[in-house]
DNA sequence: CGCTCTTGCACAATCGATGGTGCAATTAGA
DNA sequence: TCTAATTGCACCATCGATTGTGCAAGAGCG
């Protein structure tokens, strides 16, 4: 594969060619060069050579040196879903335009995997990392605190450090009252019409379950035992609830909300079981975005996680460098139903080309 | 956050501390040690030590001394489809497996960006590059070329580096079959009964429409020209040209054909804009895979590249070092509609969660 | 006992960039 | 004209790990 495979350039390259010395070149490069007082005409000479040479410089030594590596860290528990795979792409472009290397890691949800792929990420010494819905966000915390990395949490809260969250609890009733609202239009409902699947024993989902049994309290006005069931973050723990449930009361409940996409998934396998049945007369709500669930064959409320905005926050921080960890909440948006949003991929640059017909058919 | 905010410890402290000189303790730790005659008690104290005081390498300073970083790139265009984000995760697993730290980056699908962000990892010295779908992946190869990086496209074939990518026309052909038998269900079809929407200019939708209408022509037995609309990886300009498709005809294709999964999306605006419609009669394949899309109120026919595999290859190809560039096909796999697929999601370690009743009712 | 081998390890250069410090040449000030 | 201040830059130690080389102590052999 080599073509001009010539080894990369480096400040003593420069410094030879251009005849100043290697710290004069590094202090033009890295902009300090009018803190230590070289002439602007140096500079210039060594800049243009740099870009004729295509120097780049060797981040490893940076690093190495003034211990900043230029990474910034981002732990997801998976990427597969909609909430997530944006959250990285979001994640992306905010670090870059900080001039920071983006590093995606993912935990597996498991508290050991969580430490050890951060413990990977500090053995780089990143610069900072966001933890996004760890399972074990305190543990990750201790690692983070014994490298002397700063570090937020978004999405789900830890005690030990700051933490950019959702308004789970405003945005579950929002999302509870539109589906009960929208079941109301054909007809009354009882208390057991209204079911929550999915979460588990996290933050997020004990705000969702408050806010809503807080909404089908205010709207229903009145309510039962055992209208939540907690499966995990698993499609087919999910699944087999609905199936459960399925099996008691002949059907599902007219109306239920859902903790998750990877929960919805887990409707979706249900569905795939049940395959001559219809699911016409249920209403869902789903605590997450995903456009093609928006669409499926009966109505589907959802909530997109401002996820732009958690992260700027989260930026800022890292900036602040505060001292007592704080919570900060931001507001979700309800997504009606049959409802695709624009996204990520609407700012790509393909969005320019023309429309055009480039196919032609053949006769036989 | 300051815990016990030690500094890292390094060799020269466990040097000091187990009365060994640095280099014997680099060579125990990096397993170099047998080579280097170090005496296996020797090495047994060191190790534990190590162990006790956490010690983990600086790999800053191992890659700027070897030169091998540690770092796997992925270089995606986006990350939101399901598509790239299973692909991500599931090079993290592969990476990972591999004692590499995984680092994925969009492009952008814009070529001055894809060079860009590849040029900031080669900044960091990877070891490897995966190139998938890049929109110029030649442009991405000589910056890795330069820079002596390996590398492999994957998804979508480059001429100057070795590819692993979907069979697309085979995918392309099963998956237009599948759609007109099923719609032949319904009675006789035309030729223009059957389009295929989105895609560009590139390898993969080329391969795809000669695959549509060799499928078409087979089994329909005669065809139409204009059967195709390139739209670009777009959910805007697709929608655009079902709107198009719609004013012309009053109506969609009886049965249609959509290039990816960002094509989709088109369609779903497309749905969102015309809301009183039911869409029941039409039925559609797309060449990906998204849970979701495959439960939409119409039969959806999807095709799931097997991303695993491609990968695998991937990194054979980087070990094996071939000089010639090579193409590699990868049977993907036709997903009949109302498919829930398992995927990364399944093996985590959450499905091992007990199903359990928490919640409890309130009664206002 | 003297010699060669082997064992077990230490020394020191090195990767590329950074930043503190020192010093010659120039300019300013008296 | 002589000293003081400023300008413009070079020198060199340093970050932490890797690796080629050298060398003393002990083992093996005749």
């Amino acid at each position: 594969m080599g073509e001009k495979e010539q080894k990369k350039a480096t400040i003593y390259d420069l410094s030879i060619k251009s005849g100043a010395s290697a710290s004069t070149v590094s202090a033009v490069l890295n902009g300090t060069w009018r803190k230590r007082r070289i002439s602007e005409e140096t500079a210039k000479r060594i800049t243009s050579l740099a870009e004729e040479l295509k120097y780049t410089a060797n981040q490893q030594a940076r690093a190495l040196r003034s211990s900043r590596s230029g990474l910034a860290g981002l732990l997801l528990p998976v990427y597969d879903t909609r909430f997530f795979s944006s959250m990285a792409q979001t994640f992306e472009v905010q670090a870059r335009n900080r001039g920071l290397l983006p590093v995606v890691v993912s935990g597996q949800r498991d508290p050991e995997e969580e430490r050890r792929v951060v413990e990977s990420l500090v053995a780089y010494s990143i610069d900072s990392l966001f933890i996004a819905g760890a399972t074990d966000p305190d543990g990750v915390h201790r690692v983070c605190a014994r490298a002397g990395v700063p570090h937020v949490n978004i999405d789900l809260p830890g005690a030990l450090a700051s933490s950019v969250i959702s308004d789970n609890r405003q945005g579950a009733r929002a999302l509870t009252a539109a589906i009960i609202r929208h079941a109301l239009q054909t007809g009354p409902l009882n208390p057991d019409d209204v079911y929550l699947f999915g979460g588990r024993d996290d933050h997020a989902s004990r705000e969702r379950i408050i806010g809503f049994h807080s909404a089908k309290a205010e709207i229903i006005g009145s309510s039962i035992a055992n209208d939540t069931e907690s499966t995990g973050y698993s499609p087919g723990m999910t699944a087999l609830a609905f199936e459960r449930f399925y099996d008691r009361h002949g059907r599902l409940p007219r109306c239920f909300f859902i903790n998750s996409s990877i929960n919805f998934e887990g409707l979706l396998r249900f569905m795939g079981k049940h395959d001559g049945e219809a699911f016409g007369d249920i209403i869902v709500g789903c605590f997450d975005y995903d456009p093609f669930g928006s669409f499926l064959p009966f109505p589907v409320y959802m909530i997109r996680p401002n996820i732009g905005e958690m992260l700027e926050k989260g930026f800022e921080l890292l900036d602040a460098e505060e001292t007592a960890p704080q919570i900060i909440l931001i507001e979700p948006q309800l997504v009606p139903p049959r409802t695709a949003l624009e996204g990520p991929l609407d700012a790509l640059k393909d969005n320019n080309n023309v429309v055009t017909f480039i196919g032609s058919g053949k006769s036989p």
